[in-house]
DNA sequence: GAGTTTGAAACT
DNA sequence: CAGTTTCAAACTC
């Protein structure tokens, strides 16, 4: 992008780029979490930071950001992808998607009640959880500690995605929504999450009649908090995974064991309204373990000794240009064993099939 | 469009 | 790691 200033090692600042000279048609996509198709209007971090939805998001800055100095281009890729390295060092969760579940860390709000945008659980449309701070909790999706989760689940209205609402992701199967029935299930039982004398992640609670191309959201702690089973469930066929492939990765000795999950991240964006701008598996990678903060310590928590048997499924946003093949999916390692790192492959070749 | 509010990210 | 500062989005007028 930034037009004036090819050379990315350029001091920063220096430039006056327009972002909206590259990268233009770049990812016409590369909005923000949620505010349509607006682009970022960074103005002192250059699109470097996670303050940057466009950078936060993975994505380059395109026309429609008013941003100053802006090097996250593609001009600029290579400076990118360092600073993107070292952010991931930091924390490898960090571009972790925040679409389709909420931030990991939960939110903080103590003003807005989690009724407005500023909250990033009702931004994204999911209940708010015990991991969240807030105070004074009244996200309509769902308030944290309550045990029968969303209030109420009227439908979001949504000027940018129609029909494409993440409503459909409901099973919608009859009064079998995967939110009434989980709930339904964990309620009656307390202990739900809690691991049993064998150390088994009592996780079988998870309604094992949910439609079998939908997967419970990864972030949604339901082994341990009855109400995140109010999450709504990802639906792979969102993401074109294949019937196959979802019961490699989920089937149903995942389900027990609990091993696998998808992480979509654009399950719930409204900007995707087109099947052909949902990202396709398309190749696994290599990631580097890690033991920072963050989902992977949840998980742990979560499913105890489970978690540690099993590699785990994560996805990854890449940058792209608005073609549906750059997703990669990730076999994280899990914390501890196994070695280094997983590939999808590996997974695929049984290693870590029950 | 300017100014304010808000909460997350970054920093100390 | 808790507290503070910085930042940009969301919001209000």
């Amino acid at each position: 992008m930034a037009s004036s200033s090819g050379n990315m090692n350029e001091e920063e600042g220096a430039s006056d780029n327009n972002p909206g000279d590259l990268n233009k048609e770049m990812n016409p996509s590369s909005s923000s979490i949620n505010d349509g198709n607006r682009g970022c209007t960074c103005k002192k971090t250059q699109c470097l930071k996670l303050y940057c939805k466009c950078f936060n998001s993975g994505n380059f800055c395109n026309d429609s950001c008013s941003c100053r100095n802006c090097l996250n281009n593609e001009k600029n890729k290579d400076r990118v992808e360092e600073i993107k390295k070292n952010i991931l060092w930091r924390d490898p969760e960090a571009f972790e998607s925040k679409i389709g579940a909420r931030n990991r860390t939960g939110c903080h709000c103590y003003k807005a009640e989690c009724m407005k945008n500023h909250c990033g659980c009702f931004r994204n449309r999911v209940a708010c959880s015990l991991i969240c701070l807030c105070q004074g909790c009244k996200n309509k999706y769902g308030i944290k500690g309550s045990s029968s989760g969303a209030k109420e689940q009227e439908p979001v209205k949504d000027s940018n995605s129609g029909s494409k609402n993440v409503e459909t992701m409901d099973t919608g199967s009859s009064s079998q929504s995967p939110h009434a029935n989980s709930s339904t299930q964990l309620s009656e039982n307390s202990d739900a999450g809690m691991d049993d004398e064998m150390g088994n992640s009592n996780v079988n609670n998870i309604p094992m009649s949910m439609p079998s191309n939908q997967v419970a959201s990864p972030d949604y702690d339901f082994s341990v908090h009855q109400n995140h089973v109010d999450a709504p469930y990802y639906d792979l066929s969102r993401n074109n995974i294949t019937e196959e492939q979802s019961t490699n990765l989920f089937g149903d000795q995942d389900w027990q064991g609990q091993s696998s999950f998808l992480s979509s991240p654009l399950v719930y964006d409204d900007n995707v309204t087109e099947l052909s701008s949902i990202p396709r598996i398309q190749s696994s990678q290599q990631y580097q373990p890690h033991q920072s903060h963050g989902f992977h310590q949840q998980v742990e928590a979560s499913f105890g000794a489970m978690t540690l048997q099993h590699p785990f499924l994560r996805s990854s946003q890449q940058p792209n240009n608005g073609d549906a093949t750059n997703m990669q999916l990730l076999l994280h390692p899990h914390l501890h064993g196994h070695g280094p790192s997983s590939t999808i492959a590996d997974y695929e070749e049984n290693s870590y099939h029950s």
